[in-house]
DNA sequence: GGATGTGAAGTAGTTCACAGCC
DNA sequence: GGCTGTGAACTACTTCACATCC
């Protein structure tokens, strides 16, 4: 056990961003009461064929059973496991607007081993203030050890902040601000841009690429025919 | 011209979902004074290849020059036409909370041809105030005429919420709520997760895959060595 | 019977490498 | 010289089809 071993083998960029999906139908029909699930029930629910959910989840090893399916529970296990979700990790969020405000306080965004450190902005009227159990403090404050920042300020700032993340030794950003930033080697930066979500709906719709043209990343679950409600 | 036709050869997923960051980066230029841009400029910014990025362009038509690169107005109107953005079309948005309320003031939602319609909420605090120029209206309201309907609502909600929009005839769906959703055939609903972001940032963080590692849709953007800073 | 897990085949997307043009 | 545009090679992802096991 000298370094520490990854769990899985190497996961495929398109399959890392369906997990979650099938991790959030698990625990739906956990919820439900439910405790099996087949690749076709999944699929159906997700947009993605049966085989594909197949071919993902035996990324994660075999732990479905041949003619039942999956054990709900053990399949959102596995999928936080190869998610690293028992790891914490800690999330600073630089600007309280709605936006800032709307991630922080939502019940979907910091899960997963996601822990709010800190939040920060300019505006005097915010400083101060408690949001989401955390005073919200001034940019010009040191920004606190953190594993990821989340940038939700206007696309004018944006390159400062991220330069002050970076500076923070922050070397993940998840950035929501329409602006393409210039970082150092060795720091990953994911951009978050709604209207690109809109355009991409526009263009299929304009193009009549059809009712089934969606279909990647978060373009997952173009309705099919039979989809399940999650119970 | 009996049917309305396709002005430019179907596109892929992929690169429709990278022409709106290379549109950015060409107003960014524009903006800056600067009038050409190369490809290999471009990839630097957006994070793809210059392979990528002529492979791409070269689907909208040939108007780049050899030896000078792309003129970025021209660049910019070609990709404004490929995607549709002399259409307009009208957007309403269900859940005027923290998210609603970011997604409709922010300068960068509702752009391109998108023109909001009409807003509905539930609660009765927010009804009848303005936001975004409109006024809330309830959501026992007959719903607007509209193209997409955008869902911002709590997760128990979304599908009430999705099935009053498909009622009203609506069949494009921008789905804010981590709530997988039931919809007739026909009906494109496009998911957007905050949390699944947070989550692949997280897996590359985790095994290593390393500062290079990511790269799809909104993953765009792992900055690299020589990123230039858009002026 | 019924569903998983997986080689093999097929398809889509990316990258190489260079001819063509400014 | 420099950069586009593109056939050809390559790589990645998906789908088929079926042997395997409960």
């Amino acid at each position: 056990m000298a370094t520490p071993r990854l769990r899985t083998r190497k996961l495929s960029e398109p399959t890392i961003a369906r997990l979650p999906v099938y991790q959030r139908i698990a625990e739906g029909w956990a919820r439900g009461g439910l405790n099996r699930i087949d690749s076709q029930q999944i699929g159906e629910l997700a947009g993605v064929t049966a085989t594909t959910v197949r071919r993902d989840l035996a990324g994660l090893g075999s732990f479905g059973t041949r003619g039942a399916g999956y054990d709900v529970k053990v399949l959102s296990e596995r999928i936080g496991e190869a998610l690293g979700h028992d790891r914490e990790y800690d999330v600073v969020v630089v600007g309280i607007g709605n936006l800032g405000r709307a991630l922080v306080n939502s019940s979907n965004f910091l899960i997963r081993g996601a822990r709010l450190a800190a939040l920060y902005d300019v505006d005097p009227e915010v400083i101060g203030t408690r949001v989401a159990g955390q005073v919200v403090r001034p940019l010009s404050d040191p920004i606190a050890p953190a594993t990821v920042g989340v940038i939700c300020v206007p696309a004018a700032a944006a390159q400062s902040v991220a330069d002050r993340l970076v500076g923070a030794d922050i070397h993940a950003l998840l950035n929501f601000a329409p602006q393409v930033l210039t970082v150092p080697i060795g720091t990953a930066v994911h951009y978050v841009d709604f209207s690109i979500e809109l355009q991409i709906l526009m263009y299929h719709l304009n193009n009549g690429t059809g009712p089934l043209g969606g279909g990647l990343l978060h373009s997952l679950g173009i309705a099919t025919p039979s989809a399940l409600r999650v119970p």
